[in-house]
RNA sequence: UCCUCGAUAGCUCAAUGGCAGAGCAACCGGCUGUUAACCGGUAGGUUCCAGGUUCGAGCCCUGGUCGAGGAGCCA
């Protein structure tokens, strides 16, 4: 805060014509004053002394509204802005609370790799790399390597980026991304639920006592973070496909469809979009509508087996359907979890594998984990932007990644 | 890959087929407890590209390029 009578009157003017985002070092006094906005507010400096580092010229991104494109080639400038930086210090807060809650819990990180072999499951979604003579790929997951690890270490995590190459362009998607994916032996599926349910919890309580003033500056709805602590409502996919079903009739009927807190269901323009049969995977329409039924997140489990990964144990008497459970996220935001419990027994690995076309080389040492004291385990992933994103009540996942990678963004 | 929409001043957007416009930013002046301030003035254009129709195209047609939203796939 700049008073005329505290300076020259030629100075004054000087720094009054000064650009935005010019680099300056103050001298004042700090005090308290309810009108100081700002994080954490209530406070500013009353400036005795100025000087001048360097004098900025036709800073782009001016006091108005601006296109997304725009702000993109300039995201390098654009996570000044009070927004943005809100967002990515809730992203900082979540990525702590993961690894203070997995240490705290006596889990291990463990680094998977990221520059993997030619993996024989479709590679259409990998990024190939040149590697010397042969290819490899980014990694999308750490989860098979995790399987390993938790024979020697018991619970452990790996934490860091993962790569998609997927041709997605909607608000859910970055083609890299950060995931963290515990791992646990002696873990079942609802053991495995009841840690995530205390996980996710203990994430938005760690942003609500540490970045209150950035959820306000982001204009979030508190109280829909505050009723997020376990248990969280579980369904399964049976039953949920009774329920999307329904709610397509009513929808095609004209019948109002109401979310948990009695508001009409947002987001589905056309029922079509709702089509569902058993048997078929959920796309974002059915997640939508689904997590606008519950306060809080909700578990969707017993996917059907056809539909999930070779690795997932189908359920004892049941096999058409496996041991997993995706976690959707409420207010649309859909899923931020999957997870399962994986099969512990060599020949049904194999099997799986047979069935799915796989070679069984690559994944002889995958196998032979289940030869040398194999165990029931479990594990899941979540998708940190997917996480900061819902949390922050925010309309696309772009804004919760730094300099976020998408399909047709790579600059800057 | 598919569907829908879009591209005009630095930025956000207007403009019946008939002179290219506004707000913000910049620059000049006024004002000051402002927070995307306010008042007055100045300057700012290869209307995405290549063709076509027309007396005349920012606008209509064809083909591209780029972007946004969605689908599929997924965290």
């Amino acid at each position: 805060m700049l008073f005329k009578g505290d300076f020259d009157e030629a100075v004054f003017e000087a720094l009054k014509s000064l650009p935005q985002e010019s680099a300056l070092t103050v001298t004042g006094v700090v005090k308290a004053d309810p009108r100081a906005p700002g994080v954490p507010g209530g406070f500013e400096l009353g400036v005795r002394a100025v000087e001048l580092g360097q004098r900025a010229e036709d800073y782009p991104i001016t006091p108005k509204e601006h296109g997304i494109e725009f702000l993109m080639d300039n995201r390098h400038l654009w996570i000044r802005s009070a927004r943005q930086w809100a967002l990515l210090r809730v992203r900082a807060t979540v990525m702590r609370a993961i690894r203070q809650w997995l240490d705290g819990e006596g889990f291990v990180e463990m680094s998977t790799p990221i520059l993997t072999p030619s993996a024989a499951e479709g590679t259409s979604n990998l990024f190939e790399v040149a590697y010397f003579e042969d290819k490899a790929y980014l990694a999308q997951t750490g989860q098979l390597y995790n399987e390993a690890n938790i024979y020697a270490f018991g619970k452990v995590y790996c934490f860091g980026p993962t790569f998609r190459a997927e041709k997605s362009k909607t608000r859910r998607h970055l083609t890299e991304f950060w995931m963290v994916e515990p791992e646990i032996a002696f873990c079942d599926l609802d053991q495995l639920l009841e840690i995530e349910e205390r996980f996710v919890s203990h994430l938005v309580k760690t942003v609500l006592e540490s970045n209150a003033q950035e959820l306000k500056a982001l204009g979030r709805d508190l109280s829909r973070l505050t009723c997020i602590v376990p248990p969280f409502p579980r369904l399964s996919y049976d039953d949920a496909v009774v329920k999307l079903q329904a709610m397509q009739a009513d929808l095609r009927a004209g019948k109002p469809v109401l979310r948990y807190d009695g508001a009409p269901l947002q987001g589905i323009d056309d029922p079509a979009l709702l089509d569902i049969t058993w048997g078929m995977d959920f796309g974002s329409p059915h997640e939508t509508a689904l997590t606008q039924l519950y306060e809080k997140p909700v578990f969707i489990t017993g996917f059907p087996t056809a539909v999930k990964a070779f690795y997932m144990e189908p359920v004892p008497g049941r096999p058409e359907v496996c041991k997993s459970a995706d976690l959707l996220a409420p207010e649309g935001y859909g899923e931020i979890i999957g997870g399962s419990e994986r099969i512990s027994d060599p020949a049904k690995l194999e099997a799986r594998l047979h069935e799915h076309g796989l070679p069984l080389d690559p994944y002889r040492w995958y196998v032979d984990l289940r030869k040398y004291g194999s165990v029931p385990h479990s594990g899941f992933g979540l998708g940190v932007e997917r996480t900061v994103t819902w949390i922050c009540g925010t309309e696309h996942i772009r804004e919760a990644s730094p300099f976020p990678r998408l399909i047709n963004r790579m600059y800057p």
